[in-house]
DNA sequence: GCCGTTTTCGGCCCGACTGTTTTCAGTCG
């Protein structure tokens, strides 16, 4: 399958390739960089492709387009070939493994003839155990015993953590290390900083006055399984439960070069330090030394990208989609904040019913009080349809009318517990788009919602024609329907996400006034951010939503709301930033 | 192989850490 990882490890291969047979080291890069950059993409390589816009990706330039039309028309790249055939099978295996890069894996796949990729994992294991990789010239015990380690974590390695659970994580260490007196600073940096929906290794920083010893202060945290290395500046470990954690430490007085430095992305840095070039400039971690040699030094993010020229890049834009062009004119979006959120209108409540699918543990009440603390004007309950092949319209009926009654008896009784009067209530449906493209309950039904939100729970395995028929079908077919909710239905770590032309889909949305959710839940955050900023380029709606069924779930918005703004979101371009009565004439139901 | 606010040719981010090295290559982010 020709997905986004699968071209990325491709071109990474024919990279390693290029390195190891002499070939321009800047030609590898470029290969190297294209597929960083693939990877990054949300939306399918493939579909960019078919839309003549490949040109858009950063660093894709005509012979690697040439290269990649050829691969999406005939499942293969005669250039490519030729060049993997130059090397062992078995070589590019061993390049997962941390330690090994290609020029080691081109060594050991050659001496040892690990012609098999299938094998080479197997076979590099059965060479250590026999001591056999000490055979290679200028290579010991210990570098052996490193490789060892590694490969042992290859194999239990499992798929990268949700963002939500890398937090959580890094939370516990970031606590330890701010109770040292040593530490004036501590954040999570990286992918995790830049909220990317999953996150491979964790980053943290620490600054301090004597950054060395604030180091030792990290290296003494006693979650710590294994210290991988350990130097002046940076520490690497692993933790009990498995994860790999680095960890930078500078002087306060570098803060802000350590946070603009290791959030990266690479590929932002890497626009970054040509723009600096271009003003006879040179970043690091340490600050920016100009033409003489003078090193300035930042203590805070602002001041260091005011000294290039820039407004401050908020982190999660910073992933070379044009946000340092957009800096420069000054013109980056607000991005929406948490704050501007006014509602939720995806909530499943503890109705007992026969319902298509899981619903709601938590009552009203539970809802009601954590949407006071966040200051709501309004929240929304869209169970799901009631099951549509086992019971009969009259008992669908039946159960709406008596949801509703639950419901709105449940919010008065609440009377005395909040302040309700301050949030308003409104009564929606998650209505099943089924495999044909209809619904799961008759448009008559429909008319006794507030509003009614679609979504796929089913039948992944369509073809994009037939999703895209699907979809644009079940939208048109009633007009009390206002949101699609997680639109592509993927699971992160779990499902892929379902292909659909999404940029018809939008530009129904757009025109027809159908908001697109972006879904918090942190196992799905969909739309992703990518599809987002299509969206938003094609002029359609958005709304963030939790899809809770549990009160506490409602603090999942934060998910939301970052993926949002990596999708480049502002608050005009979502429907929960309105106050309630805008938000009533915009749905168009009264309360 | 890519790219342009000095360039369509001649550059290409920058530094940390490790290992086996007396000065550097390989790997990583």
């Amino acid at each position: 399958m020709l997905d986004n990882r699968s071209i990325a490890d491709l071109l990474r291969r024919v990279a390693a390739v290029f390195e190891v047979t002499d070939t321009e080291i800047f030609r590898c890069r470029a290969y190297e960089n294209t597929a960083a950059a693939i990877e990054g993409l949300d939306i399918p390589l493939k579909n960019l492709w078919e839309k003549n816009r490949l040109d858009e990706i950063p660093g894709l330039g005509p012979n690697l387009i040439s290269h990649l039309d050829e691969l999406f028309k005939t499942g293969k790249v005669k250039h490519f070939e030729l060049e993997l055939k130059k090397v062992p099978a078995g070589m590019f295996p061993l390049l997962q493994i941390r330690g090994i890069g290609p020029k080691l894996a081109y060594r050991i796949s050659t001496k040892f003839a690990l012609n098999d990729p299938d094998l080479a994992l197997k076979q590099l294991k059965e060479l250590i155990d026999k001591n056999q990789l000490l055979g290679l010239d200028g290579f010991a015990a210990s570098l052996q015993e490193k490789i060892k380690k590694s490969l042992e974590q290859v194999s239990t390695q499992s798929s990268r953590l949700l963002l939500s659970q890398a937090l959580s994580i890094s939370e516990d260490y970031l606590i330890y290390l701010r109770r040292s007196p040593l530490v004036n600073n501590a954040m999570p940096l990286g992918s995790l900083r830049r909220k990317v929906a999953t996150v491979g290794d964790i980053d943290l920083g620490i600054s301090s006055s004597q950054p060395a010893k604030a180091l030792k202060h990290a290296l003494a945290y006693p979650q710590i399984k294994t210290v991988i290395s350990a130097g002046e500046s940076v520490i690497r470990v692993q933790l009990e439960s498995g994860y790999s954690i680095d960890v930078k430490s500078v002087l306060t007085s570098d803060w802000g070069s350590l946070l603009q430095h290791y959030t990266g992305s690479k590929l932002h840095n890497i626009a970054l330090r040509n723009l600096a070039k271009s003003k006879k400039l040179s970043l690091s971690e340490y600050g920016i030394k100009n033409s003489t040699g003078k090193t300035y030094h930042f203590s805070d993010e602002n001041s260091f990208y005011a000294h290039l020229g820039l407004a401050y890049i908020p982190p999660e834009l910073r992933e070379d989609q044009g946000e340092i062009g957009t800096a420069l004119k000054n013109q980056l979006p607000r991005l929406v904040e948490l704050l501007d959120i006014k509602g939720d209108l995806h909530l499943h409540s503890d109705f007992q019913y026969p319902s298509s699918h899981d619903i709601g543990e938590s009552p009203l009440k539970d809802y009601l009080i954590k949407a006071y603390e966040k200051k709501y004007q309004y929240l929304g309950f869209a169970d799901h349809n009631p099951k549509f092949s086992e019971l009969s319209r009259e008992q669908r009926k039946k159960i709406l009318e008596k949801r509703k009654n639950y419901l709105i008896t449940q919010y008065l009784a609440c009377e005395n517990d909040v302040k309700i009067s301050s949030i308003k209530l409104l009564i929606g449906l998650e209505i099943d788009i089924r495999r044909n493209g209809d619904l799961a309950l008759e448009p008559d039904l429909i008319d006794l919602l507030d509003y009614a939100i679609i979504s796929v729970h089913n039948s992944f395995d369509l073809t994009e024609a037939e999703n895209t028929k699907r979809l644009l079908k079940a939208l048109a077919s009633h007009p009390k329907i206002k949101i699609l909710a997680h639109p592509t239905t993927r699971i992160l770590n779990g499902r892929q996400p379902i292909q659909a032309d999404w940029e018809k889909i939008f530009n129904y949305c757009a025109q027809n006034q159908i908001f697109l959710e972006i879904n918090a839940f942190p196992s799905r955050l969909d739309l992703p951010d990518d599809l987002i900023r299509e969206a938003i380029r094609l002029k359609a709606q958005l709304i963030i939503n939790t899809d809770s069924h549990i009160a506490s779930q409602l603090d999942n918005l934060c998910y939301g709301v970052w993926t949002a703004r990596r999708g480049w979101a502002e608050k005009k371009h979502l429907l929960n930033t309105l106050n309630f009565k805008d938000l009533q004439s915009v749905l168009n139901c009264n309360y």
